[in-house]
DNA sequence: GCCGGAAGCT
DNA sequence: AGCTTCCGGC
C-alpha cells in the first residue's frame, strides 16, 4: 500500500452483487487512505502502515454514510477500531492523538498474501454502497 | 482521548 | 462475526 496506488475499477461490485457482504471498517479505511482526496481527513504518517486521523468527525461521518448509520461518531467509530487490537489486525500508537498503525504482517502477508493482491482486493473491497432503506 | 465490558443488532 | 450503542473509569 504505497502512496498512490489506487484500486482498479474490477475490484469494485456494487452490493446487490452475488457474493457481497458489507464492507468492514479496516477496508474503509484503506480505502480513504489511498485517495488522494482525503489526505486532509486521514493519512500515512510516520512508521510504515501507520496513519493518523486527522479529521475524526468528517472520517465517522463518511463511515457512517457508508454503513447507513446517521448516528455515526468518533467515540463509536474508535470503539470499532479498539476491537482490531485483539484480532491483531491494529494497534495503538500510544502517546500520538488519533493514529493507529495497521499490523500489515498479518492482514497482508499471512491473511492476504502480498502475491495475491488481486484477488485480495476481488474477495474484500466491495465498494458499492446504497443504503437497504433507500431501496424504492 | 483512550480503554474495554456489556448488551444489542443483523 | 463485526460491528453499534452506551458507558464507567482513567
Amino acid at each position: 500500500f504505497k502512496k498512490g496506488f489506487a484500486f482498479p475499477d474490477w475490484a469494485y461490485k456494487p452490493e446487490s452483487s452475488p457474493g457481497s457482504r458489507q464492507i468492514q471498517l479496516w477496508h474503509f479505511i484503506l480505502e480513504l487512505l489511498q485517495k488522494e482526496e482525503y489526505q486532509g481527513v486521514i493519512a500515512w504518517q510516520g512508521d510504515y502502515g501507520e496513519f493518523v486521523i486527522k479529521d475524526p468527525d468528517e472520517v465517522a461521518r463518511l463511515w457512517g454514510i457508508r454503513k447507513c448509520k446517521p448516528h455515526m461518531n468518533y467515540d463509536k467509530l474508535s470503539r470499532a477500531l479498539r476491537y482490531y487490537y485483539n484480532k491483531r489486525i491494529l494497534h495503538k500508537t500510544k502517546g500520538k492523538r488519533f493514529t493507529y498503525k495497521f499490523n500489515f504482517s498479518k492482514v497482508v502477508l499471512v491473511n492476504y498474501p502480498i502475491l495475491d493482491m488481486a484477488n485480495w482486493i476481488k474477495a474484500n473491497l466491495i465498494i458499492g454502497h446504497k443504503c437497504q432503506h433507500d431501496r424504492i
